[in-house]
DNA sequence: CAGCCGTGGAA
DNA sequence: TTTCCAAGGCT
């Protein structure tokens, strides 16, 4: 571990790195402007929360043109909010991102807390995107701990316990290299330097403005930190779906129910996803599967969803909530990825069944 | 507290 | 092709 007189320096180093190198992008305010807007801070870290900047750009983009303050989205509808968000994963976030706008804007006249602990307490803040808000968007001195500090910081102490019991030790070294003053900056500068130098597989040690304080750079193998706990296998799923079709170019769409999986979004009526799920359609009709399931793969298991076809007359009402979707809108339906898959695969087919 | 919760890009 | 990974939070 290193000695007191260094951590200063790491510091002065990265933010000497950041004024020169910072990254552009569409949630910080422009050099020498004023603080960050608390609302654009909050909604990009929630969108960043495991996902990639260039993954979340579009979508701050469109939901800070729609939505540009805090009072807006908290009197947006739900089904809007959580369509716009389909695509990004996560949709827990999206929920608990209406539950924080609404929570702000009605009970705090639209001002965000401006410590970790008031912000800890919004739905959706955790310990890292209140640490990160309190420091970026209030300059609070905040200890900022996320994916690309722990791989820093392992490297720079050489930290080799593995994950995740490494997080105290880990946590207290991030404490002592982070500075009084522009904490915010110095956040920003370490995701920075993880994000595009000390990557996770390939570090460019080489160029790093951090190579004169690493202990890893000194070793065989810097990539090597930080250590990580072996991970499990992913086991397989089946699924059914089911495509209901009318005449008139609509499909039957239904909401999955909030909690859980895809929890909140619209979706295609489908079986539970298992080893040996149910093949029982939701009703009775002339029924043809696809001839290759859809696959996709979840976090923590992979599914192969068949998805079952059935052309119904106009005046057919499946069970259950749900709503006629017009076909020439479907993209709009605000699909995750699994049903827009789906519905890929039947629009396709039924392409080619039109024009044999 | 370990498991649950998406997605797409990189290697 | 498969595996790994990303500005985590909730229960």
């Amino acid at each position: 571990m290193r000695v007191e007189g260094n951590t200063k320096k790491i510091a002065e180093d990265l933010l000497g790195h950041y004024d020169v190198r910072a990254r552009r992008l569409p949630w910080r305010a422009p050099p020498g402007a004023n603080a960050a807007d608390p609302y654009r801070v909050w909604l990009s870290e929630v969108m960043l929360q495991q996902t990639t900047v260039a993954a979340v750009i579009p979508y701050f983009t469109k939901f800070t043109e729609r939505w540009p303050s805090v009072e807006a989205l908290a009197a947006a509808d739900d089904a809007d909010v959580m369509a716009a968000w389909a695509g990004l994963g996560y949709y827990a976030r999206a929920r608990n991102l209406l539950a924080c706008a609404r929570a702000v804007a009605n009970e705090r006249d639209g001002a965000f807390p401006d410590t970790e602990d008031g912000l800890r307490d919004l739905p959706g803040v955790g310990a890292y995107t209140a640490a990160a808000v309190a420091a970026i968007a209030f300059g609070r001195r905040a200890v900022v701990v996320d994916a690309n500090v722990e791989r820093v910081v392992a490297r720079l102490f050489a930290i080799d316990i593995p994950l995740p019991n490494a997080r105290p030790a880990i946590r207290a070294a991030a404490d002592s290299i982070t500075p009084e003053t522009r904490a915010g900056d110095f956040a920003q500068a370490v995701m920075d330097l993880g994000a595009t130098i000390c990557t996770a597989r390939a570090p460019a040690c080489g160029i790093c403005p951090l190579r004169t304080d690493c202990a890893a750079v000194l070793t065989a193998d810097p990539a090597a930190f930080p250590v990580k706990a072996a991970k499990k296998i992913r086991p397989h799923r089946l699924g059914h779906g089911w495509w209901i079709e009318r005449p008139d170019g609509h499909v039957w769409l239904v909401r999955r129910s909030a909690k859980g999986l895809l929890g909140g979004m619209r979706a295609l009526p489908s079986s539970d996803w298992e080893a040996a799920p149910d093949p029982t359609p939701p009703m009775t009709a002339q029924w043809r599967a696809l001839a290759a399931p859809v696959a996709h793969i979840f976090t923590h298991f992979s599914l192969a969803l068949t998805v079952h076809v059935a052309h119904v007359t106009e005046n057919c009402q499946p069970p259950g909530e749900g709503e006629w979707w017009p076909l020439a809108r479907i993209g709009d339906a605000g699909l995750p990825t699994l049903f827009r898959r789906a519905a890929d695969a039947v629009m396709k087919e039924s392409a080619q069944h039109a024009r044999p």
